[in-house]
RNA sequence: GCCGCUUUAGCUCAGUUGGUUAGAGCACCUCUUUUGUAAAGAGGGGGUCUACGGUUCGAAUCCGUAAAGCGGCUCCA
């Protein structure tokens, strides 16, 4: 089965989970039912009624009932006017609204919907004469196609889940319930992907978190707020000393501001505009002035900026912070160490002069690149653009020329990319590197944001070589993005099986009896020694001792499941022999005392 | 914030149609065992079933509210 067959078989499914309903409940309400990654879903209203995962195989077994009926669907057109008509004759008042919108306006006002759904093709963008629909059995909907043949050449399907969903994706709509189910050509493929949603979960985040002890929630504290135990802290301070140390080669500062500010900071630099009810406020109980903390660090650091006169003989100037910023996210989207309300930022920001845009960004493409590279993770990067709201800040012929300079050092850097509008901060255009999780959802990682309007509102400035002031360019860096976001990709991309650099707890002696302990006090001198200096410049040698009175097989099950990367057993036969038996995933080996330290440094 | 689902010891889970002192494994503590490649043996402590309210002679089991977690929607500087 080919893409094409795939996506007509999925949409014909769409189609039959809405009929199924209709059986159901035939006062059923359609909103629209597209085809997604894996399957399908339907978006429903049944006003008081709520369907729950129990009424799954209720409506399943109806669609079989469909399926098995073996209709014909058959496409047929109506004139834009008789489809309003329809749409009102059978009670679709969701229909009836994509319709009248279509007739007004086309796909211009409609295309906040996946096109296919429509019945019309994506480039007749004013005007709208015919839709089309298809028909199988009792069921008719408006739609472009493609669909399968007939209901019973629809492979196999499953319902996974239902959710809620707002209407045209429009917080203030109705809220409809989207059934969503997932469909392949064969049951083994079906399987197949269960079997891999299976597997997924065992790499959760979440759940390694607590399994590896990286990170914590207490009730106490409250909610989006984690808290790293030792484990967990080590793995954010060497991610972030290492993206420190890529841009401290570029020339980057160290810098330090504190946690709050006054708001005003915030309404100078629009923020506060924009985002104001996601701050949490403070009040000073001694001049009651009203501060925030602080949810970003560039408008503290254009006032690092401003604080003295700048030539253009120094730019560009660049800042460099890993700090903690703080957003009142909604509850619903706190979740895990993707969405938190305490973020850590590697955060940077270079104040620049026009012509030394291109050569900055440049750099900090090459290190955000090796960075990952170095991680073992493969991204691809999104070009985030404006669209044509009304949230965005400054100059549009601005806004243009950096989106262009954007995509042209992402195209000379040779990185996979796509564009996105709707996508930019309010400030500029983005270049963010996506990474994927278990689940093969997307989050944006690493980004690099150009920036004219700050330094606008700021009023920053540097003398050129004439005498004249000039306004500079800041460019917006992090190249972990949030460092808990960052973690939660990671943990999963690795599946807790941290590379060596990075591991919490590198190694693991093992000892077998306590005759060993003494030549342990000789291996641990050598691991003392020993410092990485890839790719992090300084990384001592976290190891650890289980001279436990227990059995060796439950001392390598315990460092097993805690994923030690290197375990190092000794038992008298390695003390006689001078060496020590060297346990990692890929199996063991025998090392010898003298080469343990080169051993070890020659490991990732 | 919105919709749906979930919530039993530190962790993973059992708990029949509401009915005597709520169970198991792991972890923890004590003792014995000094061990060669993913769990040595024995004993012990620990929960009032997320919280509050209601129904009932009686509730971990039914109902309501809240909180937290999960899946989505919306949002993400």
């Amino acid at each position: 089965m080919n893409e094409d067959q795939l996506y007509a078989m999925r949409h014909s499914l769409a189609h039959i989970t809405a009929q199924a309903v209709q059986h159901l409940w035939p006062e059923a309400k359609f909103g629209v039912g597209p085809v997604v990654e894996n399957g399908f879903y339907y978006d429903i209203d049944l006003g008081e009624t709520k369907i729950s995962e129990e009424d799954f195989p209720k409506i399943e077994a109806e669609m079989r009932k469909v399926i098995a009926a073996d209709y014909p669907f058959e496409r047929s057109e109506k004139a834009i006017d008789d489809g309003i008509n329809w749409a009102s004759e059978a009670a679709q008042p969701y229909k009836l609204e994509l319709l009248n919108d279509l007739k007004r306006a086309g796909t211009t006002v409609a295309r906040d919907l996946d096109a296919n759904e429509l019945g019309l093709s994506t480039d007749d963008a004013s005007k709208v004469e015919t839709v089309s629909f298809y028909t199988d059995g009792d069921f008719t909907d408006l739609c472009r196609g493609p669909h399968a043949e007939r209901t019973s050449r629809v492979g196999a399907f499953k319902l996974m889940r239902v959710a809620g969903a707002y209407w045209r994706g429009k917080e203030t709509n109705p809220q409809m319930q989207r059934l969503y189910g997932i469909a392949f050509a064969t049951q083994e493929e079906l399987e197949a992907h269960l079997k891999m949603l299976e597997e997924a979960k065992q790499r959760d985040h979440r759940k390694l978190g607590k399994e590896l002890d990286l990170y914590t929630t207490s009730q106490l504290v409250g909610v989006g707020l984690p808290l790293f135990t030792p484990r967990g802290t080590v793995l954010r301070d060497v991610v972030a000393q290492y993206s420190n140390q890529l841009r401290q080669r570029y020339g980057f500062k160290k810098v330090w501001t504190p946690h709050i500010t006054k708001k005003e900071l915030y309404e100078a630099s629009g923020h506060w505009a924009k985002f104001g009810d996601e701050l949490f406020l403070v009040t000073s109980q001694e001049t009651s002035d009203k501060m925030v903390l602080k949810p970003m660090n560039c408008p503290h650091h254009t006032q690092i900026f401003a604080s003295q006169p700048r030539s253009y003989r120094d730019m560009p100037i660049r800042y460099l912070e890993t700090t903690t910023d703080y957003r009142d996210e909604k509850t619903g989207e706190l979740g895990g160490l993707n969405r938190v309300r305490s973020l850590t930022q590697d955060d940077s920001h270079v104040f620049a002069r026009p012509d030394q845009i291109e050569l900055e960004i440049h750099q900090l493409l090459a290190a955000a690149t090796e960075l990952y590279q170095t991680i073992g993770m493969n991204l691809r990067v999104r070009l985030s653009y404006r669209d044509d709201g009304d949230s965005y800040l400054g100059d549009i012929e601005l806004w243009k020329s950096a989106q262009e300079q954007l995509k042209n050092a992402v195209i000379a850097n040779k990185l996979d990319y796509f564009e996105q509008d709707g996508e930019a901060a309010f400030y500029g255009p983005k270049i963010d590197f996506m990474a994927t999780d278990a689940l093969g959802r997307e989050h944006q990682v690493a980004t690099i944001q150009l920036d004219f309007v700050q330094p606008e509102r700021f009023g920053l400035e540097y003398a050129d070589s004439d005498g004249s002031s000039r306004r500079p360019v800041m460019i917006h860096c992090a190249l972990l993005g949030s460092i808990e976001r960052f973690l939660s990709v990671f943990i999963e991309h690795t599946g807790g099986w941290f590379p060596f650099w990075v591991a919490p707890e590198q190694i693991r002696i093992l000892t077998i009896n306590e005759t060993v302990n003494e030549y342990v006090k000789e291996i641990e001198a050598i691991l003392d020694a020993t410092v990485l200096m890839q790719p992090v410049r300084y990384n001592e040698l976290r190891y650890t001792r289980d001279d436990r009175n227990e059995s060796l097989g439950k001392k390598i099950r315990e460092a097993t499941a805690l994923k030690v990367p290197l375990q190092l057993i000794v038992g008298p036969r390695d003390v006689e022999a001078r060496q020590v038996s060297v346990r990692t995933q890929s199996g063991e080996e025998k090392v010898a005392l003298d080469e343990l330290a080169q051993y070890v440094t020659n490991l990732q």
